[in-house]
DNA sequence: GCGGTATGTCATCAGCGGGTGACATATCGA
DNA sequence: TCGATATGTCACCCGCTGATGACATACCGC
């Protein structure tokens, strides 16, 4: 037997193995950081043997660009109005829980990578283009570009205050009032 | 000559050697993270064999450790008192250029390494012994805990975000209504 | 001066991670 | 049915990193 079939009597079927890769890649690199996951990593989790993983997305940033570019975009997290934008995030920044199930995975994703030389560059265009530009306009006015940056800062700083100093132990009273002091926080961001 | 010296008549000195090892780590964690910087690039930096840092500080960890203790205090960081905190946060976050160079280098230091499993930990504990607590007993109150992990989350986040999206290219006037509305996110972070 | 110890260097190991080319086999059109 | 191609696997390379133990040499007490 001097190769491993794939396990007996498996279809082949590009696409749908695509697809597990990216899944299996976007749980990995939102949970443990692009850095510290390997592509045997992501390969053993789509059950694949990680040659393929190269061969479909060419090389790691190829499969980090490939995951940004399949999630949803932006818009469509927030997708509460430009007026209920500060409470709808309020509302996801407060919930209990960790944020890996979340809507903010993919935030969560760009956030973990951002101290990589190799990611940044991707992080940077994924958020301009599927977070700042949209939001940008979304909001509209004088110095949207500024305000939707201010705005962003404050999202990603309570997401990496979560990620240091772990989830606030509360009760239900006291997250309604994290929930508000965030959505004043963001409106102070997003102020004319 | 089977073995080099150490470039000719060079001294010999314990704690000075320790120091430069513990400023070019410094540096080097702040500019570019924890987990791109291999011990190598420290020592020579220092102009030191790699192995001395090991037996210096045991491990890589153990050096991240030495530089976040042997760094200034956060309540130096910021020696305003609880009155001026969110104007003299915000001065400090507006200024112009990276951070490499200013007070925040050391939250530069957490804030790259936050994403690293073995670095966290360390990173948690020095935010909490070094910024956390002393914070909220300087702001003191109700709820002084949540308050200032707010309050760090935009500080953080303003860093994440300029890390990401790089300085902000505007005109001292752009610069005072930016530090303008980084004060009013920081007080709305620290209200009672 | 001399010997012991502190300080510093070298050589090397073992593991990991990304990437590549040769090989195997399922799938599908003719 | 048969051969071509797409899909998947294996074996391997290479460079890098953290860490360790043997070795060299400056320094300091006597």
């Amino acid at each position: 037997m001097p190769h491993k079939t794939q396990s007996a009597g498996q279809t082949r079927n590009a696409a749908a193995t695509r697809e597990r890769i990216l899944e299996a890649a976007r749980r990995r690199f939102a949970c443990e950081g692009y850095d510290h996951v390997g592509i045997r990593d992501i390969a053993g989790d789509a059950g694949v043997d990680a040659a393929l993983v190269c061969r479909y997305f060419g090389s790691k940033d190829g499969l980090l660009e490939a995951v940004l570019d399949s999630g949803p975009r932006a818009a469509e997290i927030l997708e509460a109005g430009a007026d209920g934008l500060a409470a709808h995030a309020a509302d996801l920044l407060a919930e209990a829980g960790d944020f890996e199930e979340s809507k903010l995975l993919d935030l969560l994703i760009m956030l973990h990578a951002a101290g990589s030389p190799k990611a940044t560059p991707i992080i940077r265009e994924s958020i301009k283009k599927r977070f700042h530009d949209p939001f940008a306009e979304l909001i509209g006015g004088p110095d949207a570009g500024v305000r939707v940056q201010a705005f962003g800062a404050v999202v990603m700083g309570v997401m990496v205050s979560r990620m240091l100093n772990g989830d606030f132990p509360v009760t239900d009273a006291d997250r309604d009032r994290l929930r508000t002091r965030f959505e004043a926080m963001l409106n102070a961001a997003l102020a004319r």
